[in-house]
DNA sequence: TTTGCTGCAAATAGTTTGCAGAGAC
DNA sequence: GTCTCTGCAAACTATTTGCAGCAAA
C-alpha cells in the first residue's frame, strides 16, 4: 500500500476512535496533508480543495488542522515571517532545508542530531523534549537560474 | 568595558553613520536589546520602557526593531505559536534551548553545527545561507518544581 | 531650520470564534 | 434524532501604516 494511503488510514482510525465524524471536507484536508510532499500552507490546502468544494471555508481548514495537530498527526512549521506550512506525511519533528527563492522544502537525513540533542541536554541541564532545525539557502535549480 | 556597553556603542555608531537620529526612546530600546540576556518580547520591551516613558507607543518599539534588524543588529526569534522574542546582544543566528514552562531561553555551545551544515549542503545540493536550531524542553528549576 | 521621529488611531493579515443550519452516524 | 461539523461573518491579536505635531541635528 502506498505510503500516503497508510497515513490516511491511521488518521481516519484516530478520528473514529475519538468519535469524530468523517465528513467529505475533513477527508479532503486529511488527504492533502497525508500526501503533503510539498509542505502546503493553509492557503494551498484551501485553494486545492475549493476546486471540489467551492464553498469550503478557510475556517474549516484551520479547525481541522488544529484537530489533527492535537492528535500529533500533523506537524506545523511556523516561520519567522509569519507563514505556516504543514506536514501530515511525516508528522514527527525533523530537519528541513528551505529554499528562500522558490520556498521548496526538502527533508535531509541527519543522524548526528540525536547525539547533538544529548550533548545539549548535558550542557544546559534541560530535559529536551523536541527540537526544530531549519536550514535556509538556495536550491540548485534556483542557483542555476541565477535570477 | 562591559559587553553590553560595547554593543550599545556599535549600534549607535551604525545609526549615526546612516544618518538616523538618536532619540531617547530609540536609546531606551537599544539599551534593553543590547542587554537582552532574557530574549525579551516586544511587550517586554514596551512594558519596561513605559516606566520611564509613559507615552511610549508599541508602534515605536516595532519601528525601531525593524530598523535594527535591517542593520543585522537584532536577531528576531519567531516561534510557531506566533510569539516573537529578540536578541540584540548576540545578533548572529545561534542555537537556543527553550524551557516550555517558564519560557527561559539559554544559548548552548554547539561546535558540531558547522560540520552538520556542510553535510546538509552536500546531501541536498543547496547553498546554505543560515540556519535556525531550537531545542524545546524543561529547565532544571522547572523540573525540580514539578508543577 | 530641516528632516526624521513619535504617538495616536486606523488599517491590515492571519487566525479564531459564535451561531444557525446541514449532515454524519 | 442527536450531536458534531460547516460556512459565514464578526471578533481577535500582532503588527504596520498615515498623519500631524515634536524634536534631534
Amino acid at each position: 500500500m502506498a505510503d500516503h494511503k497508510k497515513r490516511i488510514e491511521i488518521i481516519i482510525r484516530k478520528l473514529r476512535d475519538n468519535c469524530y465524524k468523517i465528513t467529505p471536507q475533513r477527508m479532503a484536508i486529511v488527504d492533502i496533508l497525508a500526501r503533503s510532499e510539498g509542505h502546503p500552507s493553509v492557503e494551498d490546502i484551501h485553494d486545492q480543495i475549493k476546486k471540489d468544494f467551492p464553498t469550503m471555508s478557510l475556517a474549516t481548514v484551520y479547525r481541522n488542522i488544529v484537530l489533527l495537530k492535537s492528535f500529533g498527526e500533523v506537524l506545523e512549521l511556523g516561520f519567522p515571517d509569519g507563514s505556516n506550512r504543514y506536514d501530515g506525511n511525516k508528522p514527527d519533528p525533523h530537519p528541513h532545508v528551505i529554499c528562500i527563492k522558490c520556498k521548496k522544502i526538502v527533508d535531509p537525513d541527519l543522524d548526528i542530531l540525536d547525539e547533538m540533542t544529548k550533548k545539549v541536554a548535558v550542557e544546559t541541564d534541560f530535559t529536551i523534549l523536541r527540537h526544530r532545525l531549519d536550514f535556509f539557502g538556495i536550491c540548485s535549480s534556483c542557483m542555476a537560474k541565477k535570477v
